[in-house]
RNA sequence: GCCCCCAUCGUCUAGUGGCCUAGGACACCGCCCUUUCAAGGCGGCGGCGCGGAUUCGAAUUCCGCUGGGGGCACCA
């Protein structure tokens, strides 16, 4: 047997920048997936080494929306751990004392190049059609050299000394083994001339320090990937296994961003969607379990996540399908859970405590009617603002009201039928309905639509049986009389 | 410019040499159901980027091309 495998640590460090991207978010999932299906660690590491963009509201955002999509994490921001801080910046003793010992084994120097010295050499390798690395001018500087930088005034980064020879190859866990020839790396930085870390140091001095097993992050880092490895060496500590994720593309197969509209989880929220939604179609942007399924629940999700079964190709995303999802995952939610969502949904938008007052229907009473027709959360206002707000009729809706089947008539019927109704519930208000309608000799449809629209000012809403038993006779009778006026 | 990744219906994907007449889902179209709109049921449209090679046999392997994407920052 083999000896017992280090517990499995994996970490979702977004740098803290904007609003949590779907993108981001699908890095997240497939983290915390990973993590809970193998009883494994998930690590929230904040990445703010570049001050000038990162902000402290871009983490509450952040933490925030991973809440709401029920990713929580073992250690990180408000859940400290053997391996904290989990924020980079308040992490910066760890790197100078890295650097340190880097510059002191000879493994890392200071350089002293002037960004206008680097951009000539840029401009020129390019030129020649060589590699854009670092040219190596500050690698055997003496340490007279050095001081005449320094009296200059000239401030140093600190960069690694990378091998000029050989190749660096990354076993990488979706991609395969990819090889990088270790000349085209260059030298790069370590610590920037203000003294804060870069990037790739920090993430490889954290993932080391943090025990980090398996590095599951976007493919726009696997270029990266091979400089964290020699730094990793360089340190003396064992890398981690990578899986890098393909990108999530637009429409137009460019990376998603703004202008292919929502693309931060906390839009998706605010349009309505659920979680549940957006979990289940993140999981399947990318990763599959069979020929067949593509519903999941979560708890699904955990059990049958793996690895090696996410893909290599780029995705993209498809709103649609979301919406499809969203409009499923709606409709599966107990009436109980889909009154509570939407108690919380309608908050800050014209319906907000609203449903249950003043005799108004309560959300008990309206959601049978429309869960099977909503797509998104938002759908609910649609369909059910006329209960609550004043009718504002459109000229154009006047007219299909007047245009409909002698829309007075059946007005005056509708309203002469319900007045003398014993009960006004559901199944006595759709015999007497359907018995007038006959009378008329009018199709059904036909005979509810003036009375949909009298009732609603809309030509679409919910069953209108349902609807006018809601309503309540009283307010029934005088939207159709109201109506009735309105087209004479 | 140099390095790297990727390539199956419009979209997400199944497929690891014969089970493929390429399967599923969304979207789209038609029919059914129907009280409007949805939902639901049934059916349909639709794809292996191109060219070579290997093989009795290739969506599946190899090479080239083309196309898309990423990296080459004192961004992450």
């Amino acid at each position: 047997m083999q000896p017992a495998e280090k517990p499995i640590r994996v970490r979702f460090a977004p740098s803290p920048t904007g609003y949590l991207h779907v993108g981001g978010a699908r890095t997240a999932l497939y983290n915390w997936l990973f993590a809970r299906s193998r009883s494994g660690s998930f690590i929230l590491r904040i990445e703010d080494t570049d001050t000038s963009r990162s902000t402290d509201e871009a983490i509450v955002q952040i933490i925030s929306s991973m809440e709401w999509l029920g990713l929580g994490w073992d250690e990180g921001p408000g859940r400290p751990g053997a391996y904290g801080p989990y924020r980079q910046m308040e992490r910066a003793a760890l790197y100078r004392q890295a650097s340190g010992q880097l510059l002191s084994e000879g493994k890392a120097y200071r350089c002293y190049c002037t960004e206008e010295e680097l951009d000539e050499d840029r401009k020129r390798a390019r030129a020649a059609g060589r590699p854009i690395v670092y040219c190596g001018r500050c690698r055997e500087l003496s340490a007279a050299g050095e001081q005449a930088f320094i009296a200059e005034g000239r401030e140093a980064v600190i960069r690694l000394r990378m091998p000029e020879t050989g190749r660096t190859v990354v076993r990488d866990l979706i991609h395969g083994d990819v090889e990088f020839e270790n000349a085209q790396l260059g030298d790069f930085i370590l610590v920037r001339s203000n003294g804060v870390p870069t990037y790739n140091f920090a993430v490889a001095v954290d993932d080391a320090a943090m025990e980090i097993t398996h590095v599951v992050r976007g493919d726009d880092h696997l270029a990266n990937t091979p400089r964290q490895l020699i730094l990793l060496a360089a340190m003396g500590k064992q890398a981690p296994a990578y899986a890098h994720l393909p990108l999530i593309l637009g429409h137009d197969r460019s990376p998603l961003s703004k202008r292919h509209g929502s693309v931060s989880v906390e839009e998706f929220r605010a349009r309505g969607y659920v979680r549940e939604a957006l979990i289940n179609y993140l999981a399947l942007l990318g990763w599959s379990y069979d020929a067949e399924t593509t519903l999941f629940s979560v708890d699904e999700l955990v059990e049958k996540f793996s690895l090696e079964r996410v893909g290599s190709t780029a995705a993209v995303f498809d709103t649609e399908k979301l919406l499809w999802m969203n409009g499923h995952y709606i409709r599966v939610l107990s009436a109980g859970e889909l009154e509570a969502r939407i108690e919380e949904y309608i908050k800050g938008t014209s319906l907000e405590g609203l449903p249950g007052k003043d005799g108004k229907p309560g959300l008990a009473e309206l959601v049978p009617l429309v869960q099977e027709k909503m797509k998104t959360l938002a759908d609910f206002l649609d369909l059910t603002d006329f209960f609550f707000l004043p009718l504002e009729f459109e000229p154009e809706i006047i007219e299909k009201l007047r245009g409909s089947v002698q829309p007075a008539a059946v007005l005056e019927k509708a309203i002469q039928v319900l007045y003398e109704l014993p009960d006004f519930d559901t199944g006595t208000i759709e015999a007497s309905l359907r018995r007038a309608a006959a009378d008329m000799d009018i199709k059904v449809g036909k005979f509810l639509q003036p009375l949909r629209i009298a009732v609603s000012a809309k030509m679409v809403t919910p069953g209108m049986f349902e609807t006018l038993a809601v309503l309540g006779r009283e307010e029934s009778l005088a939207r159709l009389k109201a109506a009735l006026v309105l087209i004479q």
